[in-house]
DNA sequence: TATGAATGAGAGTTCATTCAT
DNA sequence: GATGAATGAACTCTCATTCAT
């Protein structure tokens, strides 16, 4: 039953919005009572969080495996992060939407505990470049902070657009991405 | 005092989101009563689809000055566009976070005239680099759709974090951001 | 400006009720503002009030002219007043909806003065009743006091669905009325 | 305590009118919070759809029950009608009031399920007078339906008057009434 | 004559939460 | 494990009325 409700919050919360979605919204389409509701959590915002927490932890460990795989030089590895947070749209889009919209709604607490993992999950990704810049895969003259907000930028605002059940994969639009961050539209 | 309450309502939005901000919230604020928002508007939601009008008509307006400049080639164009942009966040910040985050909160019917908008300014960004493409300023490769989204989900991302009274000015993020896209982070 | 104002208020307070109307209503429709109406009445129910008293002394008059005519006897008499409350809720529908139907919403002075004209009426017509029962015009073992009652209810319900559009005219209804009143309806 | 809710609403109505009657004044009447009249209702017009929906089903329920009996000729069946709308008033006085005088609060859509009802009783007690005109028992010259409007309007204006700690029984109006109905008040 | 800005009280309704059972 | 009754605070919105101009 917890889990019923915690899956069911996220349908409603990323197709309504957090505010917008109640509890009772909640129990009834499960078919239960908001007894029911707060016999397994607490308040309406915890649930907010365990849908970030789930969230953020699921990629940090992604991202955690890709930066050690030792077979992938800083371009694959770069590559294989942008592919993982699109298809990370493409699986658990409500959960991908609730995570970049619904952060406000949670308390100061809670917020400043999500913020420290956003900014660990930016940093070893600015780290990637930087390591990157040395190497010489990238070049030397780049602002690695502002370039990893913008990579990231770019790939977490497809959010806004993308739809699993369009004619675009995942793969695909991160492959033009990559294409795009590594090559730029220049002609040459 | 209608445009008080329009500028308290934006600073207000913006700061804590629409839902969580009660008419109460916002007349309290500036010392005068319900009533008196309810004399100047019809509706929470018409506010919000004002800013959202300001907004949109604003950059679409600027947009087309700058894709009519005789004196730029498309390169050019595409720096200016994301110039004004990164200053349309640094300058009018608030109503830039409500547009992005706040749409949901739109009746159907005006949501739907915003789409139009919004989808107005991307194909026209679009456009840019389809001609650019064709003079050969710009790689002959390109998916111009995805480029189009990818490079504005770049720079409309950074109304997530960019910080006017930060030490980088929107200029100097808008050239990084146009170095990126221009030219990749690959060394040659 | 004053005359406008009422007449519409009646329009509107006929159709969708005192309570459901507001002063913006009235107003709207005649393209003033609300302070035109308070500075022409002192308060909406003062409207209601006038168009109470206004309904009440014009049937009361009426009544009146046709009681003191000497060259009817009291059946004529009894037609000619129901004739006239027909004819009054055809050509005033609205200010008979909103006089039977509003009355609540007089304040309690302005409540017990109707009162007391209505209970003129009624009583007037309750001794032209008694009088024709004198004369041998009328049964003698009449309850005058409840056949009053009941024939003035009968007329004045009329208004819930009498329509002065409809197939049937007012004449037409008060003769059926004066008939089944005079004569009753078993078969001889 | 939903009926608890429910017989306030009614005596309140009833007293003060419905939109005079705000759910504030119900529930401090019983010493509950709105929140409670929430729970067991949706709106406060479900609550005077309810009442209309008892009452007129009731009194439908009654009435065939009349007519249905094998017993009675058209004559006695029509005083049992009469009889039984007086004692109506005389019990549920209040859910009278409500139910010929608030009609127009009602949604549309509710509204024209009661007008279903209030005609089906109407023609119904029409046919009643055709049949007694067939058999013989009533004039053959009759107006059937306005005749029906004027005996229910009748009895049904009762409601304005009638006072069921006065000193006239609800019998008595009913037997006055249909004798008035029956012969006319004309002398022979 | 008439306006327009502002008020303040109150309307119906929603909702996260509590708690005895 | 789950319910159902109840709360209380907050919500958006309405409205008759006032008053300086």
């Amino acid at each position: 039953m917890k889990d019923k409700i915690f899956e069911k919050s996220i349908d409603l919360f990323g197709e309504n919005g957090f505010s917008e979605t109640s509890i009772q919204h909640i129990v009834d389409a499960l078919g239960v009572t908001k007894g029911t509701f707060y016999y397994y959590f607490t308040s309406k915002e915890q649930i907010l969080m365990e849908i970030h927490l789930r969230f953020i932890n699921d990629i940090l460990a992604k991202q955690d495996a890709i930066i050690q795989d030792p077979n992938r030089n800083y371009q694959e590895k770069i590559y294989e992060i942008i592919c993982m947070l699109m298809k990370n749209i493409e699986v658990q889009g409500k959960s991908a939407k609730i995570f970049f919209r619904e952060m406000q709604n949670l308390s100061d607490g809670h917020l400043s505990q999500i913020f420290e993992k956003r900014d660990e999950f930016r940093i070893k990704f600015q780290e990637l470049i930087e390591l990157g810049m040395e190497k010489g895969e990238f070049r030397k003259d780049l602002d690695s902070h502002i370039a990893a907000l913008g990579i990231l930028g770019m790939v977490n605002w497809s959010y806004h657009w993308f739809d699993p059940d369009g004619p675009l994969s995942d793969t695909t639009v991160a492959k033009i991405y990559i294409d795009l961050v590594l090559n730029g539209i220049k002609a040459e």
